[in-house]
DNA sequence: AAGGTAACTGAATCTAGGG
DNA sequence: GCCCTAGATTCAGTTACCT
C-alpha cells in the first residue's frame, strides 16, 4: 500500500505515512471530521520533564525536580485536555475514540474525555496472559491495562461490529475484558543493538480486535501517539488506512520499515459476518402482493394466538388490527414483537414462521439487485 | 460481637455498629486517623434513559434509585472530593482506601483521590463471571467493574497481606484481575416481599479477598456506603471491627439483622460465598474464598491427623502450617503430599476428600474457559 | 425422589431508518 | 430537527414446577 491521499473540502488527507512532529499541532493541521477511529497510547508517565507542548506550540513548563503532586497532575491534564480536543475535532460525527492506560494516568484521561463531551460506550480490560511479577511482594501484580472506547458525542452511531466479534468469541458475545498475551518473543521489535526499539510496543493481537470491531476496510485510523507503529501495521495488514503521527526519528523509521514489509490480508478474507440488520428491508406487503400468501389465510403463532392476512399487508385478529409486529404485540401484551418470526403459516401440516417468505424475496433481489 | 468502642483521644470509636444519616456528616464526626481501611462502594451514577428489555420481552429491573441520581459531573465530582476528603481525616496515616465503581463514575473518583493526595497503589479488576448480556448487541458484555486501593499518602506503610494472598492463590502471587461471581442465588438478601433487598449487593468473596490483603485481625474497618452491610459481615467472619454508614432506614435494618446472625468463621456462611471462577488451575484458597469451607473448619486425613483451615487458605496443624500440600507431607514425613487427596471434611458423619470440592469447582468451570 | 424443562434475573449510560 | 414504526437482540446461572 502507497501513500495516497483522499480529499475532504480543500486538504488532502495523508493517508498510509507517518507524520512527523507534536500530534497536537499535527492533528491541527488536518482536515476536521475526517477520520473514522483514533486509537492513542498516550505517555503514561507523570514525571513529564518539559517536552510537553500546547496546541499553540508554547512549551508547557518544566516539571523538574521540585514538582509537586498537584501541578505535576495538573500539567498532564492539560496535555491530556488538548490532545483530546484536537482529536475529537478530527473525528467524523459518528468516529469513536480508543484509549489506552494504566492507573497511572487512565482515570484522569478518563475524567478528561468526559468532561471534553466524548461519549463513553465501554471501558475494556486487557488481562495479561503473561505479566511481569510484582517483584518486591507489595502490591498485585500488575496484570492489565485500561482501554477507553468512547464515540463522539452522545447518540453518534458508532460502528460495532458484533457478529464478528461474536464469532472470533466462539458464539458468544464479546466481553469487556479481554485475555492476550503481552508483546514479546518475534513479534517485539529490536533495534541494531538487540535492544526493545520500544519500551511499550503494544501486541498486535489488541489492535487486531479494536480494529476488527470498530472500524469496516476502507476506514481511516488515527494513531497520534504511533510508537512503532502497531497500529498502522494492523491496520494495513486489515485493509484499512491510516495515519501516523510520531516525533521521535527512530520510532518512525522502525515504523516504516516494518508496516512497509506487512502485507494486507486480501479482500475477502476481510469480510466479516454481517449483521441481520444490514440485510434490505421487505415489507410484508409484498409477501402479499407476490401471491406468497393470500388475503384471508389465517397465521398463526406457536402461543396458539392467531389472525387473518388483508390486502393491504396487515392483520386482523380477536379485536386488533395492525402490521403483523404489532398484532403479535398486542396479543402477547409485549412491548414489541418481530412479526416476522412470531407468526407461522401452514405447508404440508406443518408450521412455518413467514420469514422463510421474506428470505426467498430477499434471494430474489439479491440475483438481480434493482 | 457486641457493639463496643475503642477511645481515641477524648471520642470514642463507634464499633460493629451502623451509623444512620449522611456519610460525609457522620465521618466528620468521628475521631480522625482512627480507621485503618475504608472500603466505598459509592453511587455510580448510571444515567440510565429509557427501559431495558431481553430479546424474550422481560424487562430489566434497572438502577433507577433516587441515591443514583446527580443532576451533572460537576455535581458528582463534589460529592465525591467531599466524601474523599472526610474519608482521608479518618484514615490512620498508614490506612488504605478501596472504592468499587464502573466506568460511568470510576474515572472521575480516580482522578478526584489523586487530586486529593492519596496514593494509587493498584487498580483491580473485579472480573464478573456471569454478568448480565448486552441485550441489544451494541456494545461489549459489562463484564467487570473497577476498584481502586489506595493508600492516605505516597510512601505510607499500608497493610498488604502478600504471603496470605498468595496462599489463596495456590503459591503464586495475587494479580489485579480477580474472577468472580457476582451475588446471586441464596447470597442475595431478600426483602419481605421476595425481592432483592438492595439493587447493587456486592459478594462476599470480593470483600474477602480484600479484608485479608488488606488489613489484619482486630484492624476497623469502615464503609460510608454500607448498604445491606456485606463489608460488615465479612469483617465480622473474618475477626475485624467495623463501622458502617447508611441513610436508608431499610437497608440498615436488613444489614443489622444480616450482621447479627454471623458468627466468625460459622458454618452459616458457607452458603454466603458459593462462588466460581475460571482458572484451570484450582486454588485451595478459592476453597475458603468461597465459602465451601470455613475458616477454622478442621480436615482430617485417612491416617488420623488433623489441621485447621485458615482465612488464607493455608492449614495449621500440631507445630507445622503451610498449604495443604506442605502440611500434609510434613505430618508424614514424606517429600511430597498431594493435599487434596490426602485431606478431608465431615458431611454427614462421612469422611469426604477436599478433592471433590475442586471438582465441583472444575466442573462449573469446563463450560467456559476464561 | 429424581430428573427434566420452563421461568426468571443481574450496577445497562443497549436501534435504525423513513417520513 | 421530531415522530413513528419495523424489527433485531442474551449468558450464566438459580428457582420453580412438572412428570
Amino acid at each position: 500500500m502507497t501513500a495516497m491521499t483522499k480529499t475532504k473540502g480543500a486538504t488532502a488527507l495523508p493517508l498510509n505515512t507517518i507524520l512527523s512532529g507534536d500530534c497536537i499541532e499535527q492533528m491541527n493541521a488536518l482536515p476536521e471530521a475526517s477520520v473514522d477511529l483514533i486509537f492513542a497510547d498516550p505517555p503514561y508517565n507523570l514525571q513529564l520533564k518539559g517536552d510537553l507542548h500546547r496546541p499553540d506550540n508554547s512549551r508547557v513548563d518544566a516539571v523538574d525536580d521540585h514538582w509537586d503532586q498537584f501541578d505535576s497532575f495538573a500539567v498532564y491534564d492539560r496535555f491530556t485536555r488538548d490532545w483530546l480536543k484536537a482529536a475529537k475535532r478530527l473525528l467524523k460525527p459518528n468516529g469513536a475514540l480508543w484509549v489506552i492506560g494504566s492507573y497511572h494516568n487512565i482515570f484522569r484521561v478518563g475524567a478528561a474525555l468526559q468532561d471534553e463531551g466524548y461519549w463513553i460506550l465501554n471501558d475494556v480490560v486487557w488481562r495479561k496472559s503473561n505479566p511481569m511479577p510484582n517483584f518486591r511482594g507489595k502490591r498485585f501484580t500488575n496484570a492489565h491495562e485500561t482501554m477507553i472506547w468512547a464515540s463522539k458525542s452522545e447518540g453518534a452511531k458508532y460502528t460495532f461490529n458484533y457478529e464478528a466479534l461474536k464469532a472470533l468469541n466462539e458464539g458468544v458475545q464479546m466481553r469487556s475484558d479481554w485475555v492476550l498475551p503481552i508483546c514479546n518473543g518475534g513479534e517485539r521489535l529490536k533495534d541494531a543493538n538487540g535492544d526493545k526499539a520500544h519500551p511499550t510496543q503494544k501486541p498486535a493481537s489488541l489492535l487486531h480486535r479494536v480494529l476488527v470491531g470498530s472500524t469496516n476496510p476502507g476506514d481511516v485510523v488515527l494513531d497520534p501517539f504511533f510508537g512503532t507503529g502497531t497500529t498502522g501495521a494492523v491496520a494495513k495488514m486489515l485493509g484499512r488506512d491510516f495515519i501516523g503521527i510520531e516525533r521521535e526519528a527512530a520510532y518512525r523509521e522502525v515504523a516504516e520499515k516494518r508496516i512497509a514489509s506487512i502485507r494486507p490480508f486480501d479482500r475477502s478474507s476481510l469480510e466479516v459476518t454481517r449483521a441481520k440488520r444490514a440485510e434490505p428491508r421487505v415489507p410484508f406487503g409484498q409477501v402479499v402482493e407476490r401471491g406468497m400468501l393470500n388475503p384471508g389465510e389465517m397465521l398463526v403463532s406457536s402461543s396458539g394466538k392467531s389472525a387473518k392476512v388483508r390486502a393491504d399487508g396487515t392483520l386482523i385478529g380477536d379485536e386488533v388490527k395492525g402490521s403483523i409486529h404489532q398484532v403479535g404485540a398486542q396479543l402477547e401484551g409485549a412491548p414489541s414483537c418481530n412479526g416476522w418470526t412470531y407468526w407461522h403459516f401452514k405447508r404440508e401440516g406443518k408450521l412455518v414462521p413467514i420469514d422463510v417468505l421474506r428470505q426467498q424475496i430477499r434471494d430474489e433481489m439479491a440475483d438481480r439487485p434493482n
